[in-house]
DNA sequence: ACCTGAACACCGTTCAAGT
DNA sequence: ACCTGAACACCGTTCAAGT
């Protein structure tokens, strides 16, 4: 019966997220929700988008702030992506909120950028690159974090379960000739990897990535 | 005056889409471009999810198609990815369409991913390996290229370098001390790279990550 | 086979008004 | 400062009916 907060309306509106996905999270629903008028949200998010922007905000806050200067600039890279990583894994909706707000709107974010820039830039690239880089680290971890939760339009853990079984077979039935490898690997396709895959592996890709070509810039200016 | 075409409901989607942004594909806007009612549309597509589904198949099938089967597999999976820029950066709207659809329900996409799925296998990846990094690469070079004419609310080029210029003011005037490698990169951070720094940087990252992975793997099991 | 008309159940948002 | 009521201009989609 308390009055209406902001945060009462993003922590609503990310649990709505993580249930059903983020196309349940709409103004009219999260109002009825939280036992308010539509237009009462108005008073508090200028729209929709600034509406996402705080629940982006309000994922990132807590890991951007812990921030540990020590080790060289590769191993610091890893703690930023594998920190983002985890972020992304601890709601289900996360992904999709990132992937959908423009990330230079979202303060805490924005933080993860400046830190990625520093330590990339620090690596010996140039200012054009170093952004085409960052890019490539916090929309690539974005990507490979939130490829699987995506479309679970509001089933329960059994409905998406059996969604996946669908799926797989629906692969499994494709022509063995046009889509071998597809028939083969459909299993692992539609249930993705397992946690630490992602963490280790997932990681190491995309940091590796950098390393190399890191590598190149100061062997070729050698 | 002929009648109305599936293919003829894809390019016009297209063509908003490029011009004006994905959102400004709706099923009513397309129906009153094309002279016709919206339930119209419905005789063609199932829903509005396949129409995007077709609009994907549209943009990837000419390219899909061409397949070189020769050279090493890092450089047959160097093709693949730039040719699927290459795709991207012609369509405005290409990047958009690829995020919001199943991928696995395009069917020329279909074929994007099973070439994939074998190169990367044959260098020696397992299965669930294979599975994460043929995500990584595909996924990766959608974000990658899709970055920058994202939310271009159907504004003319004019109007779009003016928005430029304002976001990049907006992040030229952020206080320098918490946000200072930001206010540096402002101008590329708002602009983008160059054509080429995307081609051959920005491929090179991606598969510069595939192979240090392939090289660990022979280095540990041999 | 291919398209229309009318209707339904939703959206986000504005604006004046209430307390 | 904070919220409501009524209204507007949109969506996607269904279903029966027309040719």
């Amino acid at each position: 019966m308390g009055k209406l907060t902001r945060d009462a309306v993003i922590e609503q509106a990310l649990r709505i997220g993580d249930d059903e996905g983020l196309q349940a999270v709409t103004i009219r629903r999260l109002a009825q929700d939280l036992g308010v008028t539509p237009m009462a949200l108005y008073w508090h998010f200028k729209n929709k988008e600034q509406l996402t922007v705080g629940m982006g905000d309000h994922l990132v806050r807590g890991f951007a702030t812990e921030e540990d200067a020590t080790g060289p600039w590769n191993e610091r890279l890893r703690r930023l992506v594998g920190g983002l990583v985890d972020v992304l894994r601890r709601h289900a909706c996360a992904a999709s909120v990132l992937e959908e707000v423009d990330q230079m709107e979202v303060p805490s974010f924005l933080r993860v950028w400046d830190t990625a820039l520093g330590l990339i830039n620090q690596a010996g690239f140039t200012y054009e690159e170093s952004c085409l880089i960052a890019r490539y680290l916090l929309k690539g971890a974005i990507a490979l974090a939130g490829g699987e939760a995506r479309d679970r339009h509001g089933r329960s853990d059994l409905e998406a379960a059996e969604a996946r079984r669908v799926k797989r077979l629906g692969l499994q039935s494709l022509p063995r000739d046009s889509y071998p490898h597809i028939v083969e690997m459909a299993a692992p396709l539609v249930d993705g990897c397992s946690a630490e895959v992602y963490d280790t592996f997932g990681v190491d890709l995309l940091i590796g990535g950098v390393e190399v070509m890191a590598a190149r810039r100061t062997a070729s200016s050698a």
